[in-house]
DNA sequence: AGGAAAACTATACGGCGTGCAGTTTTCATA
DNA sequence: TATGAAAACTGCACGCCGTATAGTTTTCCT
């Protein structure tokens, strides 16, 4: 009876699967932009209305997609993180930054859905996984500037920032992991996180190419010089 | 007879200005989707064919309007440049700064259009004033570099960088602008580059929304980082 | 005045998201 | 096990889009 009744549901998860699977495929082979009911349909041997069943709206499904690519990008570079000698805040800094990069050169399409203007029209939603997965970063990030605090306070210390110039959802995850911290390291953190997203949002959308013809060592010089305003002597 | 010759030419001017202002004002309305062919000649009590008189297809039109709102944000940043004191390299900096992101908050479609992934499925072309512009800005920066290096040299000098690591289009800009600037100062030009970018970027498409409730003043330490990074101790 | 060229319109095709009505399939219950 | 509701899905339609083709009107040079 149980099984009968988790039939329907599994099918329906199966599905649901499915179309987020085909997707993904659609968007890497044609950018954001090939994410089209139909062609999912098309391509699933479908209706595109029959879509409708499981996501309310195209938006709906982008989201259900940000919220994904974007977790796998808080996951990847969590895990780069983690593989590093733990007290060696400038090994930390380069595994977690050069993750992050090698993500997003290595799923372009996934940096521009999660970052840029994915689909025409498409405006974010307020809640979600997204926001949690960016809270993941944001945290991640601040695990580096807590590591890199020590050395890094003295030259950071000032600047009037609050608790409450952050968002309380942020500070929910990241304060309780880290008691200690002041809110300037937390503004680090958020710059540190711009300075890597500029250099690499750069190279993915081609704004470097008519600049540099070796976006990989501006990259280097960038985390080299990181580490060093970080007041990090150690070597990684 | 002249005059009669000129008369088509000036109609057919008129025409294609009109065409890209009323461009523009859909795209500040509704956003860069909002920028399609029908909707211009609506506007202007056309039908959509007749504008193939002036643009050969609508990515031809998108990447003209590119070239213009780029144009004017070189302009923009140009003139904060050199409003400034010429020998404040830090009041250069923070009016330069202060400018692109003026100019992003006040045209945020215009950044998107410039900076994002402007419209469905357009590829911006190789050449044409949109790589013009990027140098600008870049040549910008590095006259903001340029006239920090002095301070900045004994921290940046090193990294293995050769003009062969440059778009040659850029040097051909920058180095008889200063031609006693090394290869390192061009590259901390572009860094210093990708971190405004990439903060006013991540403020623009709301991903500093779940993070930080005061992006101003995350800007205004970044620049009071950035400019203490290069050494410089004058008071701007 | 006449003819070429330019500007513009009309029509059509295929693609898109999506609303609505109808059909088939699935499954709990009587 | 028959039945009726709910779920899954199809078909059709509408209005949007870019754009190709063909035809029409306007403009200008000779």
């Amino acid at each position: 009876m149980g099984s009968t009744t988790g039939r329907r549901e599994r099918l329906r998860a199966e599905t649901t699967a499915e179309i987020k699977k085909v997707a993904l495929e659609l968007m890497a082979s044609g950018g954001p932009d090939a994410i089209t009911l139909r062609a999912i349909a098309r391509e699933m041997g479908m209706t595109a209305n029959a879509i409708y069943g499981y996501f309310a709206t195209r938006d709906d499904l982008v989201t259900t997609l940000i919220d994904n690519v974007y977790t796998s990008l808080a996951g990847a570079v969590q895990a780069a993180w983690e593989s590093a000698p733990a007290l060696d805040p400038a090994a930390r800094i380069q595994a977690w930054a050069g993750a992050f990069r090698n993500w997003a050169l290595t799923n372009p399409e996934g940096f521009r859905l999660v970052y840029g203007d994915p689909v025409p029209g498409y405006r974010p939603p307020a809640g979600g996984a997204a926001p949690d997965a960016a809270h993941r970063v944001c945290t991640g990030l601040t695990a580096l500037a807590a590591e890199a605090w020590p050395y890094a306070e003295p030259r950071y210390a000032d600047g009037d920032f609050e608790w409450s110039d952050f968002d309380p959802g942020l500070l929910d995850k990241v304060r309780p992991a880290f008691p200690d911290l002041p809110p300037a390291a937390v503004a680090l953190a958020l710059r540190i996180w711009s300075h890597l997203h500029g250099l690499v949002s750069l190279e993915i959308y081609g704004h470097l190419r008519t600049q540099t013809l070796s976006p990989e060592k501006l990259f280097r010089a960038e985390l080299t010089q990181l580490i060093r305003s970080l007041g990090i002597t150690a070597q990684g």
